[in-house]
DNA sequence: GATGATTTGTACGTATGTATA
DNA sequence: ATATACATACGTACAAATCAT
């Protein structure tokens, strides 16, 4: 009976790290994550550091080019379209099979979920409503009954988060928001598959268009990439 | 005290020699690989060994725990039933979208890799028709135009191979799939999203069909193993 | 339940291969 | 083109945790 801590392992913390910070921007797209530095930054050795790096790696959110290093995705426009494309068609695949499964349970939490969510679009609480709005999501993938079906969509939703930032920071694209989840809610919790499949990819297609605006005005000088063309 | 050997990425070859061993049933579900066994096995240090580990870990073909080792993922009969659902809807993503979107001449190559099998299932080359069928697939994934689907699909049919093993053996089963191979070729070529799609998804459902008889006879009896729980 | 054996996790040293001056 | 610099890849030693007795 060990009822220790959790004890997680070092390079799996470090990894979660390294996500956060890129997620959240702190280290920029391009950036090269060097394995003396980190261990130096973290004050561990190389090991756990290069054990965390393919990690990030085998997530998608940087790149490991041979004697070079490992670099932070870079991300073009035509990228971010595709991201924001899968994303629908997979929260849409998920939304149609949660209409068809979801126990009555599940039904309840996602309805209740939805009312939170209401409350604080009126309060106009942004930063609660986007955890919220995670987890409305989540009880849809796992609504889907299929462990697959939910971990591609985790795995989405976790690339896309860099772009996701403060999408919803105003009151009109809550209240937009929330109106698009009652339509989705009401098309699951009512069993009808087709129309929380279309609801749900209209939502993403709305959220992706609403990121690229924002991501536009917000890049409107890019950092000069070290090309190294060869 | 270092003999000079032979320097190249190890850790990669060595994680496609144990993908390959797993998907082909050399390693059982269920088994610890052990980290030093491995080392002596292919002579080299415990350190490429846990990065191929890791690698292996990171495309869903077996799991980590804590100071306890990596055990080759175990899967239950309804998490089949997922894994081939999960792949029919991806791949009847992959050609909604590729028959609107494929070029002239992918479009092209196509029609050619399917006449091309249509003569190995002729022929009765089970072999080769497996690796054609991959190929076709493949193309109808790069045909979606969008690296995330491509790259899921990729994944899933990866997962999936410990279960296709010789599915096509026998020539009425190829026959089979070369008619629904036909249908699926004809939606995307002509540009029918909608027709590609659902005859993707039949297809994927009668292959999942195929292995569950045949997997279903394979383990006959059945061994309930009490694994230990999480 | 405590102790020893086994295995995983981390630290660190060194050689190799690429890129750059 | 040769050489230097430097980051990566592998090996080995030690520490921590699990398991078996």
């Amino acid at each position: 009976m060990t009822s220790g801590a959790p004890r997680q392992v070092l390079s799996q913390r470090i990894a979660a790290q390294l996500e956060e910070r890129i997620l959240l921007g702190r280290i920029a797209a391009g950036a090269r994550l060097d394995e003396v530095a980190l261990a130096r930054s973290f004050g561990v050795s190389r090991t756990p550091i290069r054990e965390a790096l393919q990690s990030v790696v085998a997530r998608g959110l940087a790149v490991r080019l041979p004697y070079r290093g490992v670099l932070v995705s870079e991300i073009s426009p035509d990228r971010i379209d595709q991201l924001f494309e899968a994303m629908g068609e997979i929260e849409a695949l998920c939304g149609r099979f949660a209409a068809e499964r979801m126990t009555p349970e599940e039904r309840t939490a996602l309805r209740a979920q939805h009312a939170e969510m209401s409350v604080l679009a009126g309060a106009g609480d942004a930063e609660g409503y986007e955890a919220a709005n995670t987890r409305l999501h989540q009880i849809i993938y796992a609504g889907s009954h299929n462990a697959d079906f939910a971990e591609m969509a985790e795995a989405m939703r976790l690339r896309l988060s860099p772009f996701r930032r403060s999408q919803l920071a105003d009151a009109p694209r809550m209240d937009r928001s929330d109106a698009e989840h009652a339509r989705i809610v009401a098309a699951i919790v009512g069993g009808d598959g087709l129309a929380a499949e279309s609801a749900l990819r209209r939502h993403l297609l709305s959220a992706a268009q609403t990121m690229r605006e924002k991501w536009r005005t917000l890049r409107a000088e890019p950092v000069p990439p070290r090309s190294r063309a060869s």
